[in-house]
Formats: C-alpha cells, structure tokens, sequence
DNA sequence: ATTACTGTATTAAGCGCTTAATACAATAAT
DNA sequence: ATTATTGTATTAAGCGCTTAATACAGTAAT
C-alpha cells in the first residue's frame, strides 16, 4: 500500500480516494475483511479519528459494509464496483481535459500528446503483459 | 473569468493556478497588465491577502513583474511561458496517467480510452475552429 | 468469566487558511 | 499640492482539519 498524503487536501480526504481505488481497483477483493481502523490509521500514520473519518464516508458510499464488531468488509456487489470504477475514471478524464483546454490544447492535440507520451517509455514495469490485456486485471 | 474554487484546498493555492493558466494560454498576453490586487479579489470573491498571497507565489516563478507603484505585469519571456505551459500539461498527463492505472487501465487502454471519450461529442463549442489546429491559438 | 479486539464517541489542544480592518510608502493623475 | 491608486504589512478573530488521550459497548477467543 502507498499511503503517499499531502498537506494541501484534508487527510481523511486522500484516505478515501485510496481506499476507493483500492476497491475499485480489486486490490481489496469484493466480501474481503478489511484491516482495523487502528491497524490501517498506523500503516497510513494518521490518527485513528482521521481513518474512522474516511471510513465514515466509504460506507456512505456503499462501497463497504460495517459490522458492528466483527469489523468492515468490502462490498459483494461487483456490479456496483465496475460502476464505480468506470465514474472515477471518467471524472478523472472529465479534469484533466478541462485542464488541457484552460491550457489552449484541443481535443485532437489532448489524444496526440496522451497517445505519444503514454505509450512512450511507459512506466517501465509491466513491459510484457502490457499490448493486449483490456481490462487491465482488476475488478470481476 | 470563471474563478471557480472549492473549499478542498487552500483558495490561494487555486488562485495561483488560475492566474498561472491565463498566463500560459495567453489570455493574459505577454507585457500586460493586470488588474490590482484589491480588484482580481474584488473578482473572484477573495480577500484581498489571499490573493496578495497568490501573486506572492506566482511572482516568484518569474511569471509575473512587479513594479512597485504602477501594477504587475505578465513576463514578456515568451520562451519561459511556452515551456511552462508545457510543464502544467506534461504534470497534468502524467497526474492522469498515475490515476488512471491505479485504477488498474492500461497504458493501451487509457489511449483508445482517451481516444474515444475526447472525440466524441467535445465540449460542444468551438467545433468549427477543431481539427487543424496545432497549437490551440495558445502563447507567442 | 476474562481477555483482546472490534467500531464509535468525546474533549481539548494546536495549526494553517481566511477574513476583516487597518495602516504606510511610493507613484500617477488632477 | 492634493487626491487616488498601487503594492505591502500587521493584528486579531474565526473556522476546519488533525492529533492526542481517553472511554464505552459489543463480540470472539481463551
């Protein structure tokens, strides 16, 4: 996990967007247990209240499930997961091309210069299952 | 303007990047000169100090000059604007980039994802002007 | 039953951002 | 000379986020 935070967003913020992507991502597989908020506060090095406070906002979002006890699982509804996934990805899109456009880029320069810089020199790794794999192996 | 700003992140850190993006798009030309201080906050809705603060910062990237009495001008470089523009856009891509393949896309895929989201139905405007443009009317 | 581990709530303190209300020096305009 | 406008600095107050230090209730393990 990376847990990598800033100081120019709230915390429990960041803390959501990654336990988001984590899901969405299925790096934290559908129906599994999630670790404690103590647990996951001390790997992120927040307080416990900063994590209880994305938890808070990841359960709203139906994303995980709570049990009172027992702890909190992530959620079966892989419908929902792909869903999600598909939103964030677009919303991700959504900004940055309404970046691009405030910087003067049109929408034929934005795929010329995602498609030459992206397929580049990539980001090193995954050099050979990279070419043919559409679903980039995550979610159901 | 648009000066639109959420409360997720501190306003002059927002400011900063807008002023930095009129700059660079050129719709704050080279050797221009701004409005004052009291009246861009006037505009965006901010006090005063917080935008004294964005100028503070901006200034100290060599965008802007200031002359004491007369006003803050944009830097007549346009070599510096040219690259820094180039700078925001490959930061923009490459935050994208790192988003996007948490999300578990791959570099092939975020491509023809781009491709096909970025050149279908635009931003509805300037369809006509689309299309041969290379450098989006942007800087010298 | 006792122990350990869940989620959850509360209180107080500190810190950074923002605002408001001024004030001052230097220059341009009249 | 006077007035208006520029950038700039200062002080105090308020607010949200974060942390620290607890505490409690419910459940699983022993």
């Amino acid at each position: 996990m990376s847990w990598k935070l800033d100081s120019d967003r709230p915390i429990y913020t960041q803390l959501l967007e990654i336990l988001q992507i984590n899901i969405v991502s299925g790096h934290y597989p559908p129906g599994s247990k999630l670790k404690s908020v103590r647990e996951l506060a001390m790997d992120a090095g927040v307080n416990p209240n900063t994590m209880q406070r994305a938890f808070a906002e990841l359960e709203q979002q139906g994303l995980i499930r709570t049990e009172r006890t027992a702890g909190r699982f992530v959620t079966e509804d892989t419908e929902m997961v792909g869903k999600t996934r598909e939103t964030i990805a677009g919303a991700q899109l959504d900004l940055f091309l309404e970046k691009m456009e405030q910087l003067g880029f049109g929408r034929q320069e934005i795929v010329e210069f995602v498609s030459t810089r992206a397929l580049a020199q990539a980001g090193r790794r995954n050099s050979a299952s990279a070419g043919s794999d559409t679903n980039g192996g995550a979610q159901a």
